[in-house]
DNA sequence: CGTCATTTTGAAGCCCGTCAATCTAGGTGG
DNA sequence: CCACCTAGATTGACGGGCTTCAAAATGACG
């Protein structure tokens, strides 16, 4: 399966508001929020809102690193790939997330980020974020918060959607993509990206899903490329 | 394969000399270095160094979380269990690295941290660290470094430890303990860990390992539970 | 020398990967 | 409007690798 399209540059980058900023997700969690917060005003010349399309390179491995992102709406991918050309994604990061926070203490990025489906961000240049390290002392707090978060999601990846059979991984990935949209409904990605966030084959994913499909366990929501879930049977196969 | 052994209590524990951090591993890289060395006499009063034996628990997922350690000698696993009671390993830690940063930022440990053999590690009280914060600029820079160096070893696991067949991961994971060891020799776990490291049954990892050995592609070496590779061959199966 | 943990090996079966064909839906151009 | 084309999804067939269950061998230790 080797690297097939890849979309650059053709994003939408426009300044942010303070409009942006009251509905953003991230308010009440991430690397801005609480004290933080009254400064925003001050720091927001360096936002920008970014809108990408579905699978567009948002940045690539080794890419010069300046900026860190926060999700406002959509799905990215966060991708290695193996030498022999495949793609293996190592984390996903929803609506609220974090990432690219390695442009804060390294050169380069350590991922290539991709879109899953149509997505917004909020552009944050790492020089921003580090010149408030002296004024803001809860700083560090705030950032070390946000990596044990990525490093759970990590962990999560390993143990919960690296282990066990086809059906038991399918499950699981459904449910914790419904979870972190808060309902019964969620995105369900093309087969292939099934495959790379499960570490099985394409025709495997394919085939799981229209056995769910077929047995009830997902059905097709109003958004085509959403369905919506049996929560209890995918559970109970999440277990097992 | 329920969890079986677990040891706990039995550290030898007592306080650190200056001599023990003229010896100390970590010294050119971890939280401790540059700037922050001239200060390590003051602080040295709250480390302790400790000594655990094989299969010995040093702390369990969800301990009330003091300490942050380094790694003097030795080979700790940090390990996740699953509900059905089996064990995944989500991380190991040799001499010279980090583990247990989440005492700077949350209240419990994320894992259960285990030897794999004897092993020696500075234990360092959270408080101390943060407590350096103010005095030490760059200290922010050092503690994203190390958790950096966390998720690069979180994604190693992802790519190259949880993906392919098993004679692949089995060599990929032998070259991974050699190489951090800086040689052409290292550890062999037992064939259980192995499982648990890779994902795969510990009767795989006894029937490659065994094939290893028939071919050459290891020799056992002076300690018993120890075996000299070969680094060619395979390199070459770790690819493929 | 006997016991227990660990490792090795065997045999059977299934799940998954591979290769390949078919199907579907959307988009394009005549 | 319809034929055509293409990307993605689905399904089939087959083989191999891994798991599972089980037994035998090895080795450490009292």
């Amino acid at each position: 399966m080797t690297n097939p399209r890849r979309i650059i540059g053709i994003q939408k980058v426009r300044p942010a508001t303070a409009g942006d900023c009251a509905a953003c997700p991230a308010e009440s969690v991430g690397l801005f929020s609480g004290a933080f917060r009254r400064q925003r005003a001050y720091l927001i010349d360096g936002f920008r809102i970014v809108q990408v399309a579905p699978q567009e390179t948002l940045y690539g491995l080794g890419d010069t690193a300046e900026y860190v992102f926060l999700m406002r709406y959509g799905l990215m991918k966060l991708v290695r790939y193996s030498a022999a050309g495949d793609e293996r994604i190592v984390r996903l990061a929803g609506k609220g997330d974090t990432f690219g926070l390695e442009a804060l203490s390294a050169k380069s990025y350590r991922h290539t980020a991709v879109a899953l489906g149509e997505a917004a961000l909020c552009r944050v240049p790492a020089q921003v974020i580090l010149g408030q390290e002296k004024s803001d002392p809860r700083f560090v707090e705030r950032v070390m918060t946000v990596m044990q978060a990525e490093l759970d999601s990590a962990d999560l990846f390993l143990t919960e959607l690296s282990t066990g059979g086809a059906h038991t991984r399918v499950a699981r990935l459904l449910l914790y993509l419904a979870e972190r949209e808060g309902g019964r409904e969620c995105l369900l990605p093309m087969r292939d990206e099934i495959g790379a966030l499960l570490g099985i084959t394409m025709e495997t994913a394919s085939r799981v899903t229209a056995e769910f499909r077929r047995s009830g366990l997902i059905r097709p929501a109003a958004d085509p490329q959403r369905v919506a879930l049996d929560l209890p049977g995918l559970t109970s196969l999440a277990s097992g």
